[in-house]
DNA sequence: GTTATTCTGATCTGGTCGTTTCAAAATAAC
DNA sequence: GTTATTTTGAAACGACCAGATCAGAATAAC
């Protein structure tokens, strides 16, 4: 019933995404989004509501992506899967939005603009992250799994922030190599114990 | 020669910097800064210059606070005095501008709207912290001092970033705590060198 | 084909912001 | 007192932005 839409609803979000991913969410007007999609604001509006619904959709797709990420990189499990997860993100290829860091970080000292239910998917993705590191280090019986599983947490924040700030995720190398060292300290604890 | 100030500027300064910590700079408008300050956006651009001139004078003032504070806990020099920078941020007061997280760490996120000048300032910082930090461990004979000054260093933009998101210094007590057990570590190994 | 529904593009609106203009006020040097 | 210099407040400017309006175009159900 009704015309129907011309764009690919999946292809203008990832665009989008890229956009606020990159300039940040304030920054990203609805003429960049034009140029980006070649969707007026108009037709934007109609499809995903205003400017923040339309990040809220695009956030929600991000964090699941990191959250798949993650999995794959926590199987098997264990706090090997840790190191293997930042790894991974330092390993992104350069011409990829990763080198912008995490869209969320980025967002953290904006978030009084957001309504709840954007701050909401921030605390969720924090806690999720966290609660992963967690279970990966109680698997290989490391000792404090939970002030430990915190401190790896914000790690992730500060090498997001690092990554924004060197424009490049090629920087994390060097803390990746110093993050096997501690989480391999770790599992000799956690092996000590048993 | 010609009409002399009506305002204190160190004072308005310090508002100023208040202001850009907690709402940031792009949302801190000249109106904003009048409520704060009582001086009007005619009278800032005429002793300061524009937006971000004030902001970098703000900027400078805040830099060499931070590195004040940190001289101040690595005397005695020694990675403990690591910890005491982390617990001495983690111990302000509730009412202090520093639940807001880290002033530029905050602004990391949104660098490119700065020019050149203002993200020199960033980057010097940045490099501060981590020499101050490998000094420190390098004084206890700490192997790896540089990787772990920058693992230390990453980990302090992301504690500014959990301060920001919780809203509150002390949800960095937990981590205090891991890290004092990790700098321990770290100076055990140094010990075992010698 | 008709009708109802949805999408689209151009234009407008209401608002905000950083900065400038202008004239008046204040003050320092002479 | 005069003159030159600087600060100050009010108003205005020009740019930008999110979202609304409206008419027309396209399409699905009947």
């Amino acid at each position: 019933m009704g015309r129907q839409r011309e764009f690919d609803e999946r292809q203008v979000l990832a665009q989008a995404t890229r956009l606020f991913w990159r300039e940040g969410y304030a920054a990203t007007t609805y003429e960049a989004l034009y140029r980006a999609t070649g969707v007026t604001a108009r037709s934007l509006i109609n499809a995903f509501g205003d400017k923040e619904q339309l990040f809220r959709v695009c956030l929600t797709g991000y964090l699941s992506e990191i959250r798949e990420r993650l999995e794959e990189c926590l199987n098997p499990p264990g706090s090997a899967g840790i190191v293997r997860f930042f790894a991974a993100i330092a390993a992104a290829p350069p011409a990829d939005s990763r080198n912008q860091g995490c869209l969320i970080a980025n967002l953290v000292p904006n978030l009084p603009v957001f309504d709840e239910q954007t701050v909401a998917l921030v605390r969720e993705f924090r806690r999720c992250i966290r609660q992963s590191f967690a279970a990966a280090l109680r698997a290989d019986r490391v000792p404090y799994a939970e002030q430990r599983a915190q401190l790896l947490g914000t790690l992730l924040w500060g090498a997001s922030t690092e990554i924004r700030l060197q424009g490049s995720v090629g920087a994390l190398a060097p803390l990746v190599e110093e993050l096997e060292r501690l989480v391999d300290q770790w599992r000799r604890e956690g092996r000590q114990r048993r």
